[in-house]
DNA sequence: CAATCTATGCTTAGAAC
DNA sequence: TGTTCTAAGCATAGATT
């Protein structure tokens, strides 16, 4: 009953990886979104795993600056 | 000296929204790194904020597919 | 397999320096 | 201004349904 501390390493059982992938991706994109809305900054996250059927792409933007964001992103990566 | 529920809105003041910013992203990133280890997953996350002199993107990706990551990004974004 | 529960560990807001 | 401190609040591992 007692949690232990969790060893930062691969998770080599699939069906826990798979149930920490989707606790954590969620976690993670709550928390970007609350960073966007807090600080008034443009976010975006790009997730490339074997969980979801294909790349997940997510983004947050403040006002209408979504297109501005795509443009500085491909003359970024 | 009680800590009130922080609201989730635009913070107003420009040290607390820096501070802030600052405090959140180094979480954000942790997070994202640690997700990644444990999973096996490639990320990667972009902040287009006035904090930074320079667009912030971070890559956390398995082995050597960096490049592969790179490629699908150019295809989705 | 996914959804829910909850005790535990982690993050971070606000204060002090 | 940045750094450090720490208790309150939050995320989540593992168990259960």
């Amino acid at each position: 009953m007692i949690r232990k501390k969790v060893k930062l390493a691969y998770i080599t059982n699939d069906s826990s990886r798979k149930a920490t992938y989707k606790k954590r991706n969620k976690g993670l994109m709550k928390r970007m979104s609350e960073l966007s809305t807090l600080c008034g900054i443009n976010a975006c996250a790009i997730m490339y795993s074997p969980y979801e059927s294909q790349l997940e792409l997510k983004k947050h933007c403040k006002d209408n600056q979504e297109k501005e964001m795509t443009l500085v992103m491909f003359n970024n990566i």
